[in-house]
RNA sequence: GGUGGGGUUCCCGAGUGGCCAAAGGGAACAGACUGUAAAUCUGUCGGCGUAGCCUUCGGAGGUUCAAAUCCUCCCCCCUCCA
């Protein structure tokens, strides 16, 4: 490690929200340097959704500049507090997952954040192995370490209360609960999304009161989607999975907004802050191009997700796609039985799986979307050939090969 | 236990007997413009070989020539008082 304790800390807190604090982090640091005995980061993660997006990789990312320095990884699987729920004032019950839900889940979190995260210094732990173990007298005793208007300090607790909305009594259990881990633990530093700021701060409190170093709390920003407005998230659909192939990550990265793309590269990119602000000045001079720009974070994001060669195929695909538009170079193919001479385009669109009935087929016809061999169609009625080979297109990225016979 | 408000097409939300496959917004999709940008504009947006028919407005019955709308019972969500 020949970085400056000042250079560590540099990395640390690039992108960071809040630091809590950072003197407490610098004296960590220079005490691990000076012990050799690494920190312990905590990270919590929903035991639910295993497919994690870009969102979920800032906060791995951060984690992952934490190993780079030398220090031991808690990714911590919320299988307890996954049966509360974080309050969020959606009041959807959760069905209790299963033993082997939660351990096929856990596999499939190592599946994915291993491309990311160094498997030697990650140990996954999950709390119900401790929180199962608490006593009805010493949850009661955790429970009477807060009192219900410092509960209340949380905004969405705040809200609710002023709003007359309903706040259950269990959800007063998670921040205290997740507070526990982090001293069940003994977490040197946790990390979270900016929402988590009252849960993370809550882990301090309770070290306090078990005679714990409190942990130090780092909150990184909460990802922006696809669309540039709201969070990142899978059910909103505006996400890039980390899973997905090649080809989809670097199309859906050239889609985003030339605002957003910055904002991407802060949180996402691990090109040096001032080059990218360099990147910036160059956009506005004119000197550079925007998409430019893009494709360079495309094909950054692409290769550390896949590799080099296949973030340079999924460009040269892209361009021929939508640029020159050539067909790319897997068309999926559909064998077409039938005895007649002539078929309906729509029934054939629909029966290649290219739209989801006639009626969507019609439309699309109707709206110049479809074209055979090249050509466009524009009458609904249209019958095609029955023989040999015809390459369809609906849309921009929608393709086929038909073989008849 | 009492009380008041609700459950509408992917989401939000209007609609209180026919003009309702159901306003409006969002999302999505297509076209134009482009850098597959974004923004904008235009169109589509339950199913069906589609000037017609079929299935939909929490569920089951009923009234009516006609029901998302009226009646009965049931299920679910939320508020407030206890």
């Amino acid at each position: 490690m020949s970085m400056t304790i000042d250079e560590q800390l540099a990395l640390l807190v690039r992108g960071a929200v809040d630091v809590i604090s950072k003197e407490e982090l610098a004296e960590k640091l220079k005490k691990s340097n000076e012990s050799g005995t690494p920190l312990t980061v905590k990270a919590g993660f929903d035991p639910t959704a295993p497919d994690l997006h870009l969102g979920h990789t800032v906060l791995i990312q951060k984690l992952k500049h934490f190993q780079d320095l030398g220090h031991a990884v808690k990714f911590l699987i919320g299988d307890f507090t996954g049966m509360i729920g974080d309050p969020t004032g959606k009041s959807e019950t959760r069905k209790p997952l299963t033993v082997e839900d939660v351990k096929r889940n856990a596999e499939t979190y190592k599946e994915q954040i291993f491309k990311i995260l160094d498997p030697a210094k990650t140990e996954v732990v999950f709390n119900s192995a401790w929180l199962e173990k608490l006593t009805a007298y010493e949850f009661v005793k955790l429970a009477s370490q807060l009192t219900v208007a410092r509960m209340l300090e949380r905004e969405d607790f705040r809200n609710r209360f002023d709003n007359e909305l309903p706040i259950s009594i269990h959800e007063f259990l998670y921040p205290l609960v997740q507070g526990y881990d982090s001293v069940a633990l003994k977490a040197d530093v946790e990390l979270g999304g900016t929402d988590q700021l009252f849960n993370l701060l809550m882990g301090r409190t309770l070290q306090k009161t078990w005679g714990q170093a409190p942990q130090v709390v780092l909150t990184m920003p909460l990802l922006e989607g696809l669309d540039g407005v709201n969070k990142m998230s899978k059910s909103l659909g505006n996400y890039i999975g980390i899973t997905e192939s090649a080809d989809n990550i670097y199309g859906k990265v050239l889609s985003i907004s030339d605002e957003l793309m910055f904002r991407y590269y802060e949180l996402l990119s691990d090109l040096p802050v001032d080059d990218i602000g360099g990147l910036q000045r160059d956009m506005a001079a004119g000197r550079l191009h925007p998409k430019t720009i893009k494709q360079q974070l495309a094909r950054e994001l692409t290769a550390r997700f896949h590799d080099e060669a296949s973030a340079r195929r999924a460009e040269e695909n892209f361009d021929k796609v939508f640029k020159n538009h050539e067909m790319p170079d897997e068309i999926p193919e559909y064998s077409c039985r039938i005895d007649a001479e002539r078929i309906w385009l729509a029934k054939l669109l629909t029966e290649a799986g290219l739209v989801k009935g006639t009626g969507e087929a019609r439309r699309m016809i109707k709206q110049n979307a479809v074209s055979l061999d090249g050509k466009k169609v524009g009458d609904e009625g249209h019958e095609v050939e029955a023989s040999g080979e015809v390459l369809i297109k609906v849309g921009k990225r929608r393709f086929c090969r038909v073989k008849f016979g």
